[in-house]
DNA sequence: TCACTCATTTGTAGCGTTCCAAATCGTAAT
DNA sequence: ATTACGATTTGGAACGCTACAAATGAGTGA
């Protein structure tokens, strides 16, 4: 950990790794204006595209601004008005990948605005003294959101009073004046026992994740639909990862009365089932058919050709941008929750009990 | 595309979607100094840790932070100061998830030095008018990172010139004063031949990349270290993704004289060659060995189990934001090249030909 | 031609910090 | 006590830009 503050003040030593570089002296908005022979309130008002101006006088400007390539220099606007343009966007974990998609929707939007993205992770901050939101908060954000989960501290919810926020993907959130975008899990779970109902299965079990509001959601919804169906929810709490959906799996596959049918809690505990079964000889979508959630692109993969939940990721990401730029024209409005639909995408592991030739496609192992 | 310029002077219409909200008054520096009874020029000495201040007058004034809750601003600040203690990282195309693990290091260390990072697309900015990276120098940011391969463009050339600027994991973009980190590719693909080498194999193929330099790159050590074996190399070139590598390897293993061991450009064209493989009925690893470059998270897949060269992206990452932050603090240092040995992660796709007991594991299809 | 308007332009006052020269404070030496 | 001389403090000038009131310019009707 390295210090933090500026380094050098009067005339003694550096102390931090940066230190000012020299860099030639920048072009302001008097030099522009000396140029264009007019006051630099003037070319202000160019800049800001007022409609005061008269034409003659905004081209001579732009002229000046074009012949010594001007730049504003953001700072000086920051400090005189209230905005930075810049959206902070905090990760709970860059480990796992969820984001991704998110990323780009939200990406897509604040560029769209002219907005600039600053980055940062929820967990490391918590570690180093400072943490993220309050630095964010200290460089004036216009507005920040929260991806994915993370505990409802009172830093955030300083942070959430202070400036316009959105919360993505997670629901466990909760605050007036703040924006919730997420996933319906409940629905994509309803989509995946839905299509597997369909297609002739009556022994379904799921195959839960252990601990987040998102698997407890997913559950929900796989119970809720069986229930509307008459039928009788099995569920085995594993864990979110390949391993733990294979024990799982194991377990359920090597009892009398196993289910045709499989819905796991994510891709990668999917994926653990399609082991287990290979493992046991059961052969998929024959003997077995498996959806998963998420639609990561390892369900893409032809090797494992996985039917799975799309969770809208990148029209989230979409979304929640958009609350926000909304938040921050009109800060006042009560906070709103979005749910985006899922949508299931219909690979090779899914099929009607005992023949999967329905597909189109050959078995996929034997 | 909305208008980004600053939408309110005088009295005239909004335009812009944004507005500035009315947050409360700020606690300024003046406010300290006021209730701790000295100048503001002695609480901007605290601040910055100055060893001229008195112990009692900084306790005061450290008082008085704590009473009024007292955050310096940062516009402010970068106003006056030279630097930002922002980073711009611009990555060359969001959809790509290469960058993740790089991206985690990257945060890593700016988060220790204090710096946060801002971060951009590529792809993305060319499309809408201002490139990403002069928006970013526009911001004054006190350093780039380019990330992955992007054209060398004027753009790029001009940024470098201005501000301290690290070229990660790519290697095309040559200019003096900036440094390159990237994995040694052909290292990589060197080991990957000479585990395929020392398991007993002499017909090793080479499934490659149709375009980029990285590709070129692995396949150029997969060429050299085939010769100093006196081995015959034989390339096949495809393109990077699972289909073209499944395409590829059909028709290599469908030849006469076909190879023992499948060499790949990466994880997803590996996995393209073991379905190839599947379909074709030769079992893997004991009639073919593959091994994959990227260690993705596709290769540690029970189902999958590929041999794969881990990239060191979290490394790589680091290595990046090092080089940059050394070079803020010395500017005129002359341009580094790094590479970062990668490292060879063996699972149960390789094995020595014509028999796959030898790795301990039971072969993976049959 | 002379007010009188409305349309443009401009000067000046900040915004919150840092930085530097100048002012003030303490204290030891005379 | 005085003087001298570091040790501390402080006032005020930037930094580059926007905001606003006041100043100027250009028409217009009388």
């Amino acid at each position: 950990m390295v210090k933090m503050k500026p380094s050098r003040v009067g005339g003694y030593e550096l102390k931090g790794p940066l230190m000012a570089q020299d860099r030639p002296t920048r072009v302001t908005i008097v030099d522009v204006a000396k140029h264009a022979g007019v006051s630099k309130s003037l070319v202000s008002l160019v800049l800001n595209d007022s409609p005061l101006v008269r034409p003659a006088k905004r081209e001579a400007v732009l002229t000046a601004i074009e012949a010594l390539d001007y730049r504003p220099n953001t700072a000086a606007r920051a400090l005189v008005e209230v905005r930075t343009r810049a959206i902070g966007v905090i990760l709970n974990d860059l480990r796992n990948p969820w984001f991704l998609e998110s990323l780009r929707g939200i990406n897509d939007v604040l560029a769209e605005n002219g907005l600039h993205m600053l980055l940062g992770e929820q967990r490391l901050a918590r570690a180093g003294g400072q943490s993220i939101v309050s630095t964010f908060l200290d460089r004036n954000v216009d507005g920040l959101i929260l991806a994915g989960s993370m505990p409802q501290t009172a830093d955030l919810e300083d942070a959430a009073r202070k400036a316009p926020t959105v919360v993505l993907s997670s629901r466990n959130f909760q605050l007036p004046g703040v924006d919730v975008v997420a996933n319906d899990d409940t629905l994509g779970a309803e989509m995946a026992v839905e299509h597997l109902i369909s297609l002739g299965h009556r022994r379904i079990a799921h195959v839960a994740g252990d601990s987040g509001h998102v698997a407890r959601l997913r559950e929900e919804g796989y119970i809720s639909t069986m229930r509307s169906h008459g039928l009788r929810p099995v569920v085995t709490r594993s864990g979110n990862t390949e391993e733990q959906g294979h024990a799982s799996a194991l377990h359920l596959l090597n009892q009398a009365d196993r289910p045709t049918a499989v819905f796991a809690v994510n891709d990668l505990a999917a994926v653990g089932v399609l082991d287990a079964a290979f493992d046991l000889g059961i052969s998929i979508p024959t003997e077995l058919s498996v959806v998963g959630y998420d639609n990561s692109y390892l369900a893409g993969i032809g090797h494992i050709s996985l039917t799975s939940v799309d969770a809208a990721g990148y029209g989230t990401g979409l979304a929640a941008a958009q609350a926000l730029v909304h938040r921050i024209a009109h800060p006042s409005t009560p906070g709103t929750e979005t749910l985006l639909a899922p949508e299931l995408v219909i690979r090779r592991s899914s099929a009607s009990p005992s023949d999967g030739s329905e597909t189109g496609y050959p078995p996929l192992s034997s």
